[in-house]
DNA sequence: TAATAAAAAGCAACAATGTTGCAAAGTGGT
DNA sequence: ACCACTTTGCAACATTGTTGCTTTTTATTA
């Protein structure tokens, strides 16, 4: 599980902040927190539900948004309308994100992890169409409702 | 260019409807036209800017749903909450969708499209993990924009 | 530590998008 | 042409996302 409640995780997410050029507000820091204490993505109304006494929407909105800007997080395509963000792991930068990790979202618990471990396969394209970025998503039903 | 204007088209989106067991109206013609005459896919806003003087948007949100049930079209999950969605080719049923082709969206014109010859790969997952469907969406510069 | 400039948060108002119940109109079958 | 059933349009509402502006907070300097 990954669910640190260690002392430090305060400590990391300043860095994070600070490594970034952001500075460090409450809103910054909840937010992050509640990303590292999940394992999964989170959508705006998440956040907006385990956050919200404490922040406006509108605060969300920015701060989620400023967080993809510097490749703190990722964007996983839904077809639901209901964006889901994650932590990039890997070394994401401002304007230039590499996650070609693929998504897995679950049928049962609907839950959306990263499988990181997992790269995004090689796709062959018809002759004019030139790639840029793949993304997948896998629905099925993960590790932990298949038990 | 895919736009024929064929004096059939018609007929054909007739027979369409009576095969899913479904009435023929008005607002379903329209919509199944626009489909038919579009290179890619369609999101909810661009059906209501094209149709939607002749058509409330309720109209819209239930037919687009109606066709999605019935596997007329699928829908194409998209990182900015705006679902679009595409004519199904392959053999999709009530309740059973068979689209297993990869998706584009190209940066340049915005338009997406299926890719129908492009099959989705297969995914090697992690143990614990059982795929039901596996989506792919590539991002680039399509045929008419590489140019 | 206090003063300050810059950044972020909060607020309010608004815009866009999606949903629901119900009455009116249209469809397909007799 | 009639009838049962389905679909549409309307109205009202709920949710989600955006923008401008004021207040608060942050980081920095003295």
């Amino acid at each position: 599980m990954h669910h640190h409640s260690s002392p430090n995780i305060e400590q990391e997410i300043g860095l994070l902040l600070r490594h970034n050029n952001l500075s460090i507000t409450d809103s910054r820091k909840k937010i992050l927190q509640l990303f590292f204490a999940q394992e999964g993505a989170l959508a705006h109304g998440d956040i907006e539900k385990k956050a919200g006494e404490k922040f406006d929407r509108v605060t969300i909105y920015r701060t989620l948004q400023t967080f993809v800007d510097k490749g703190i997080i990722h964007t996983i395509p839904t077809a639901d309308n209901s964006i889901r963000y994650a932590l990039c792991k890997d070394a994401c930068t401002e304007g230039h994100h590499h996650d070609h990790h693929i998504h897995f979202v679950c049928n049962q618990c609907q839950h959306t992890f990263c499988l990181d471990d997992v790269v995004t396969p090689e796709i062959k394209l018809p002759k004019g169409y030139n790639a840029t970025h793949v993304e997948v998503v896998v629905e099925g039903v993960c590790k932990n409702c298949t038990a």
